[in-house]
DNA sequence: AGCAAAAAGTTGACGGTGACAACTTTACTC
DNA sequence: GAGTAAAGTTGTCACCGTCAACTTTTTGCT
């Protein structure tokens, strides 16, 4: 028989396809048994692998943070270094509009009570890549403020607002009225880079 | 008979109950069999005011955009004229942490192929909000960009940001490492009133 | 006033979904 | 090789959105 009984690899199977419908069809159309239908198992298979819904998302939340990660990462490398957080926003931006239901499930609700080592490390990569562009930038800091909380802070709800602002299309009557999009540098030419410490 | 047949003014009784539900329980409680039965009514009532869920959700975005328009304009009008746009981003980021759900809810996924008159007038009021506090703020403009786009999209992104990313408790890390959270104004002391044109 | 039609609400059904229990098949270990 | 744990299957249940068929009330027209 070429089929085993046993897959040997679902949970990576089910992730797979998890991603696959995010992609193709969309958030709604995510379920266990839609993804277990596509990984050619039954439907009550992936309760050995994942915590019912909630670990299949956590699963597929990490692996979105992994990829976020890489993307900032590259976009890093292919600018200059004085303008490598240009290139990490744009990486930033660029992953969640290429995924943007896989962007809105990794930044939705926690569920209350639920944790998860292998998330939380997946996220604590893109959080760091956000403290590494951070450094550097000249961005006033005010007060007693440690660090740069300020400077990253102000990073990420950035790039997370124009990301998510545009998933959800609210940037379509500026668009539909300029006739373009402004760009990224545009909007923000705030940030300059002031050299390392 | 106390109790008529015909409820009287159900739509507004259903919108009511979903706000109720998205405060209480959550969105992932949102059904509308759920507010059906909150209003008092056959699991099927509903159709007769909603074109389904989508209907529903709908006019629950249209509900929260008038508050959130309401918020807004509130902050301003506590605040002196050159601090207008401080209250207004604070009225944004309180109606977000008040009603998590019901922001998320609001700039949720457009479901390509709906659209609600009502909704597009409401999403205005807010979209109207940003415009006018960008007038007048000193926000570098660059190259042939016209009116204030930079400034309210950045303005907007960055309201936008701090909120979710407060709401999807991404910040926690950083509030526990700290101590405590920083404030808009130290996280963005970048906006300076310049006057009016 | 009376009647027809439209509006509003109810009941019942269907398929899809998450969750669980009971069972079967395979793999591992001693 | 036997026993056990892991992995997968089948069946069931409750909940959900949607639709169809039906009932009750309101409205509007002559």
């Amino acid at each position: 028989m070429s089929r085993k009984y046993h897959h040997g690899d679902l949970r990576r199977a089910l992730v797979a396809a998890g991603l696959e419908i995010l992609r193709e069809e969309g958030l709604a159309a995510l379920s266990l048994r839609a993804c277990a239908a596509r990984a050619g198992v039954s439907h009550a298979a992936p309760r050995n692998h994942f915590d019912g819904v909630s670990g299949l998302i956590s699963a597929l939340r990490a692996e979105g943070f992994r990829r976020h990660t890489a993307a900032m990462r590259a976009g890093m490398a292919s600018e200059p270094h004085d303008r490598r957080h240009i290139g990490a926003l744009r990486g930033y931006v660029g992953f969640a509009m290429e995924q943007p239901d896989l962007y809105r499930l990794m930044f939705a609700h926690p569920m209350p009570g639920v944790s998860d080592d292998e998330l939380e490390i997946a996220a604590g990569g893109s959080f760091e890549v956000l403290m590494d562009i951070s450094e550097g930038l000249d961005w006033p800091k005010s007060g007693d403020v440690p660090c740069n909380v300020n400077t990253w802070m102000m990073l990420w709800s950035f790039a997370h607002g124009i990301a998510d602002l545009t998933i959800g299309g609210q940037f379509g009557k500026c668009e539909a009225a300029l006739g373009y999009m402004p760009d990224l540098e545009q909007v923000f030419p705030g940030f300059g880079y002031a050299g390392p410490r």
